[in-house]
DNA sequence: CCGTATTTGTCCGTATGTATG
DNA sequence: ACATACATACGGACAAATACG
């Protein structure tokens, strides 16, 4: 389907493509879409992204799709290799290690700053999210986990109330999603373990302990980057998805 | 003159275009030398970037330049207006406030990183700078001191040897350069006080302190701002250069 | 408020480079 | 190694929106 008229469905009110493409240049619609596309895993890393392909999926020609590219390259999300094309980015463990760094120095600032400017709206969604984690850890709903986790994340970062660390942050969240992303989070005692961890921030940044939310926090990324390398370490589960191709 | 010659010229050996071109993609060529425009301060904050006027100057097309100012928005230096054109970005005293606090955490990490693994070559680099920040605090030459100050913290994010590190610190960097970059440490005492502060981060790396180095380095940070919010409570000084427009 | 000029948004054709048999 | 097929890189034309007189 052209994405003139799905991005005006998926935006509530059918039938108001032209509102959306009043606001919003194809360039940004595809760029969106596509990205959606590699976090949602359906674009497998290493794939090629085929402009013309690109082009016949979304009805545009290749101006946009071209101008979509460059903006996932800064973004981190895809590799261009000069007239070879580009590629959805794969991301080693070493690589993965050195961004798990940097996603525990801003998640430390994310604690730090929450804890004395969380809103009560934004802690109640906080205490919302624990609760339905719980649940998910007595039923092993890795699957309902997942989400919940990452939700979990971008209410913090909301409540620190920064911009500037708001997109830095979720450009990092976005590239360590690449990483084997089909693995993160599928072990019982791992579910167990994170759900604590992250009812011991929501404590800390309810009763505006800045330093120990900041620890915590901080030790919390250190400890999935640890949890994540042990489930490697294990027989593999059932990926999540079909990726659509490989490269 | 065509970016094509420009860019082979700036590598070196002139007259080999050709080789730039087989590495390069215009693209690429036409987002660097912005960007240059940009950091350099030949294109203010707030400044128009008028398509045509770009492929004239540099000799090719709009695809290619429509191309760089996707990365460019990308990368926090420009923002695009659907229908009116992009501009360099304006960052104001808020936007900056909060974007120091990112990059002080930033920075904590270099520092704690740099002290364990900083590389021989690098420490006598870094000592290398300091020595010329001092000879540049006693003749009072803060055009001199800026790129200094610049390059030791260039060498400071190599040094702690990690690529997403050094990649999301050099976007933040470039943002805060954005902000009044002509009022910078012009004023003496900031440039003693500044100094001081890098001599102990080197000896703390040289003593391979990571916790020190890591506190250091963050409180520089900090109060590199607050030294900036001073000097901007001050009579103004002299402009570096004349901006080439304003919007 | 209207018409014109300018600028941006989109599309497509051509050249060049790459992969494949 | 060569030729063919295919994908990307670049340029240029048309359409739509904005700015200006």
């Amino acid at each position: 389907m052209a994405i003139r008229e799905k991005e005006a469905e998926l935006t509530g009110t059918p039938g108001d493509a032209l509102r959306v493409l009043r606001e919003h240049s194809l360039t940004t619609l595809v760029q969106r879409e596509i990205e959606r596309q590699i976090v949602s895993g359906d674009l497998a890393a290493g794939a090629k992204l085929n402009e013309v392909d690109f082009c016949n999926e979304l009805g545009v020609s290749r101006g946009p799709v071209r101008e979509a590219f460059r903006m996932l390259e800064q973004a981190g999300l895809v590799r261009t290799e000069k007239n070879r094309g580009v590629f959805v980015r794969q991301v080693s463990i070493e690589e993965a290690n050195e961004i798990y760094d940097v996603r525990a120095a801003l998640d430390g600032l994310i604690g730090r700053l929450a804890a004395t400017r969380v809103k009560p709206e934004q802690l109640a969604r906080l205490k919302a999210i624990v609760k339905r984690m719980r649940a998910a850890e007595r039923t092993l709903d890795a699957d309902e986990y997942f989400p919940l986790n990452l939700e979990f994340h971008e209410v913090m970062a909301e409540a620190a109330g920064n911009r500037a660390l708001t997109a830095n942050y979720r450009r990092v969240v976005n590239e360590l999603n690449l990483y084997r992303r089909e693995m993160l989070l599928r072990d019982a005692d791992n579910i167990t373990l994170s759900t604590r961890e992250h009812e011991a921030v929501v404590e800390a940044v309810t009763k505006g302990q800045a330093d120990v939310a900041e620890r915590l926090l901080f030790d919390h990324v250190i400890h999935s980057r640890e949890r994540l390398h042990r489930a490697l370490a294990t027989p593999a589960p059932r990926a999540r998805k079909a990726p659509r191709k490989a490269a």
